[in-house]
RNA sequence: GGGCCGGUGGCGAAGUGGCUAACGCGCGGGUCUGCAAAACCUGUAUUCGCGGGUUCAAUUCCCGCCCGGCCCUCCA
């Protein structure tokens, strides 16, 4: 089985390969860095990299390209207002883009291409369409796309735009234009804002000529996949078509795949509603990295998402069950040998897997077996009917699930560190949870002494002073597990 | 106003024209344990927004209504 992807073009679910056999080539729609991502720009870049993983263990080569817009009208005015270059100004939030990156384990992309860093390809593809008859310079500089030029115009957001009036809505920079619906290829330079001396004039690119330009700098004319967030079917990914089409005569993009928005609290996410959060407000929160990854990827991508605080505790405890059973079957001695039953329920569950992805990413479906898995697992070794066998053939089952998962690693505890290492750095401290801050003084250096000096405790049955250690962690957010292999401690 | 998508238990959700409506979390009871934790067993929707219709049979298809979301302007 191949993966069977939604396309937005075609309104179907269509294999997801690439044209020539070769690697797969795909562009997704990166951030645009004038502020730190919020957890729906992550909820697409993490469905995007479910998906890319998924390919990989799936056998497929990909080479994957996001960009980051670097220059747009918000860059440039919140830089103008900052009194610094632009470059200085988004240096900031590059950084912070890749810590999140990190921090949530999204794969780095084979390419990550920079708007600012790739004017000379949008310059060329202008001056290509303006050859073809399909831009148009205005008297102030600025060059425009001639919508008439493709008579498909609105194919991937299916819309008519045929009906539509011109001059509705003429915005007071845009009067030039000859057509309403025309959009910008390539803004005239105003004073005091950055811009490049080219060939068709000094001024900064359009929003949607990059994606276009870099997208065929780095892969080629034509694209197995482009993806990005709902929003930006229309009217950026149309106009990506437009142009890109225009100048080829070849299609631009085979397979068009959009990520739904997510809900906060049953209302949609903004600053005004109070419910807008960054993936660094989460972590200053106390959760962990690996549940706000679970969270925003285990509902399926073309579904919305309620998110809530209420799902992060779910994910954390879900991860949690999770990492116990793997550290269970990793520790525990098992006799030679193996049980059927498991034997069958992990190949059933290694078949279920796959399924359930390959049927459009069905993250959701996929997660299901996995935990029916882990009740079967769990359940044979409380029975003594678990054997190494069956160790053997589960572990690696787990590696494929967490090679697009990837919330099995505990890496939480350097993710919080940074997390609050940029607090202290940009003034936040006072955003930081209480507990997190308790749980963060104690060392696993004094918790290890702590725990060893319980267990020598409980061997001379002085119960008080091992639950006084006990609570004394408890507190400050250490549980302890004891277990016929030992001790084990965690933080919550 | 127009186009598109969705409304399933306490919460997040999967799913299907007819088998006991997945899975996770939570909660109640039990086993294990010095007590816990973990793990296991068990109970947690006679029912899938509301009202009609089609059908032998609908949560699943059709129509209407209500509610939420996305787009139609910058936005993951």
């Amino acid at each position: 089985m191949t993966l069977r992807l939604f396309n937005t073009l075609t309104g179907q679910l269509d294999p997801l390969e690439p044209a020539d056999g070769k690697a797969l080539r795909m562009y997704a729609c990166g951030p645009t860095v004038y502020d730190y991502g919020h957890i729906g720009n992550f909820r697409t870049f993490l469905q995007v990299d479910v998906l890319r993983r998924f390919l990989l263990l799936s056998g497929m080569r990909v080479r994957h390209v996001m960009n980051i817009t670097d220059v747009d009208d918000k860059i440039i005015r919140n830089s103008l207002e900052a009194g610094i270059p632009i470059g200085e100004y988004t240096a900031r939030y590059v950084k912070a883009f890749f810590e999140d990156m990190e921090a949530l384990r999204i794969q780095r992309p084979e390419e990550i291409a920079r708007a600012t860093e790739n004017i000379p390809q949008m310059v060329a593809l202008v001056e290509k369409l303006a050859a073809a008859g399909a831009a148009y310079k205005t008297e102030d500089g600025s060059w425009y796309f001639r919508l008439a030029a493709f008579p498909e115009y609105g194919k991937l957001s299916k819309k008519d735009l045929s009906g539509m009036e011109d001059g509705a809505r003429v915005d007071v920079d845009e009067y030039e234009k000859d057509s309403a619906r025309d959009f910008a290829l390539w803004k005239a330079a105003k004073p005091g804002e950055t811009s490049w001396e080219t060939a068709i004039g000094n001024g900064r690119p359009g929003w949607h000529i990059e994606c276009s330009a870099m997208a065929m700098e780095y892969l080629g004319e034509s694209l197995d996949l482009h993806a990005g967030g709902e929003d930006l079917m229309f009217p950026h990914h149309e106009n990506e078509i437009a142009q890109s089409e225009t100048a080829t005569h070849k299609q631009f993009a085979r397979h068009w795949m959009h990520v739904r928005f997510l809900l906060v609290d049953g209302r949609k996410m903004s600053k005004s509603e109070g419910n807008f959060y960054t993936p660094r407000d989460l972590l200053l929160r106390g959760f962990k990295a690996s549940a706000i990854r679970l969270a925003l990827i285990a509902v399926p991508y073309r579904r919305q998402f309620n998110f809530t605080f209420d799902s992060l505790t779910d994910a954390t405890n879900a991860i949690d069950r999770l990492r116990t059973f793997r550290a269970r079957l990793t520790a525990g001695n098992f006799a030679t040998g193996e049980n059927s039953a498991i034997q069958e329920a992990a190949k059933k569950t290694a078949g279920e897997f796959r399924d359930a992805l390959d049927d459009d990413l069905n993250t959701a479906e996929a997660l299901a077996p996995v935990f029916e898995l882990v009740r079967a697992g769990n359940t044979a070794i409380d029975q003594g009917q678990f054997f190494a066998g069956d160790r053997d053939a589960i572990l690696p089952l787990l590696e494929d699930f967490d090679a697009v998962f990837d919330v099995l690693e505990d890496r939480d505890a350097e993710a919080t560190r940074r997390a609050l290492e940029w607090a202290k750095e940009t003034g936040r401290m006072a955003d930081v949870a209480p507990e997190l801050l308790a749980a963060q003084s104690l060392t696993d250096e004094a918790i290890e002494t702590l725990v060893a000096e319980r267990t020598a405790a409980k061997k001379a049955r002085n119960f008080a002073r091992a639950d006084q250690i006990r609570n004394e962690l408890a507190e400050k957010g250490v549980v302890i597990e004891d277990s016929k292999d030992g001790v084990r401690w965690k933080r919550k």
